[in-house]
DNA sequence: GCTAATTCTCAGACAACCCTCAGGTTCATA
DNA sequence: TATGAACCTGAGGGTTGTCTGAGAATTAGC
């Protein structure tokens, strides 16, 4: 499954089959980044910047999971999530959190197949939980082998975070993860480093693109070391996984 | 897909079922370079050279993409996308941008289906990343096999940046690669050196034309080694893209 | 609070690429 | 056939893009 079989045009209305994700974040610039590449991989997609309005919105919209900011104008986001659930909406939540707030609360409440991410997070790595908690809530029609992602002789565990290549384990760091699966999610075609960092790094990096060329060297020597290589450069353009011989 | 049949008069009007693309630029000979050519390929356009001044055109004109630069006179593009956007027109934003202001705010714009194109730029690969960007968005009925160039047994793929003659893979450098398509999309035409010139290098090169002539010579190495040779020179008028045989 | 892992920056080395130039070739025409 | 214009192509120098190691800064784990 590539990124670019999932893509679907943002005016589709929520008379379709997809699944409905509602977006509640304050922060508009936020929720629309979140709500634009939810809509890019396939999604339907609503914003709410308001607890009420998260409630309102829910009723008619019934979406399959929430992303919920735990900091909201109003109430906070447990509250929303109790509310929601007193009122027999089985919806599974992703809550965002800012990095200091984590410990407390939200380790008692994602237990029931709820999540959290801290901010900032990478969207690569917020779709990802997204697909893992709407997967173990059951909301999907997809295959159960659905956890690992292949590419020739490589197999990458969304469940275990393991990463094997041609049976070999490999260890990789949460960034070389990341930034793995984006390159398997769109094998054989050209990614330019500024979509890869768009992907893959939180998405409040400033730094230089310079470092996806770090990456990507640290990812050839822990799987491109057995033949044949997998990760290409396309000089002037970007990178690109594909098998070479036979093409 | 050709050139040819691409074709419209300028004096089309709005009442017909082109692409509508919107040119943003404070500087009119950038806008109106860009203009110019899009219309030739088949895209009815309008220009502004403010952000106020799109925002009004945009609401009658509604475009299916916007060619923005992120330097406007009275407001950054990125507001102006934002303020388009939260209006609720699903448009896609094509921004220029200058060399040294790319890895700046420029970050998060490949989400969205977006992308940029940093001046100067070369009107070949403008035309070719709005219809990237185009199709990303869904705002085009055409196969999804699209991404694809062909001309008799030869086959360019614009999403791996591939070259295929007779099925072998063919290592082209940016400029070749550009090159040979403009070559293939006016594939039995005649197009000049400075026609070329104009498409395939950047607006602002003040070289001589003879550059051309050399990079149609590493081609015709790397494409025309194989049987029959494609690339025709019409002496005294430029080069043409043709099957030999028959004519 | 210490140690190890990870992230990120930076700069040197290297190769690919772009462009210029000049000598050689082809072609049209006188 | 001689001549000039247009074109071809090899060689070479400057530039740019990419790779990678080293180390600083930050974060995570114990």
């Amino acid at each position: 499954m590539t990124a670019l079989k999932e893509r679907v045009t943002v005016a589709d209305t929520s008379t379709n089959n997809l699944q409905r994700i509602l977006v509640v974040d304050d922060e508009s610039s936020i929720s629309e980044l979140i709500a634009t590449s939810l809509r890019f991989v396939g999604f339907d997609v609503r914003t709410a910047a308001t607890g009420s309005q998260a409630l309102t919105i829910a009723e008619e919209f019934k979406p399959h999971a929430l992303i919920l900011d735990v900091m909201l104008p109003d109430q906070d986001g447990f509250e929303v999530c109790r509310q929601l659930r007193s009122e027999g909406h089985s919806v599974g939540v992703l809550f965002l959190t800012a990095k200091d707030t984590v410990d407390d609360k939200i380790a008692g409440l994602t237990i029931g197949g709820d999540d959290y991410v801290t901010k900032p997070f990478s969207l690569e790595e917020l779709v990802a939980r997204l697909r893992a908690l709407l997967r173990r809530i059951g909301v999907t029609e997809v295959a159960v082998d659905d956890e690992k992602v292949r590419f020739a002789d490589l197999e990458l565990d969304e469940a275990t975070h393991e990463v094997h290549r041609a049976g070999n384990l490999i260890d990789l760091s949460p960034t070389e993860f990341l930034l793995l699966r984006y390159l398997m999610i769109n094998a054989d075609r050209v990614v330019s480093k500024s979509q890869i960092l768009d992907h893959v790094w939180q998405y409040d990096f400033r730094g230089d693109a310079g470092i996806v060329e770090t990456y990507v060297s640290y990812l050839r020597k822990k799987i491109d070391i057995y033949e044949p290589a997998l990760i290409h450069t396309v000089r002037g353009v970007g990178y690109r996984m594909r098998i070479p011989a036979g093409n």
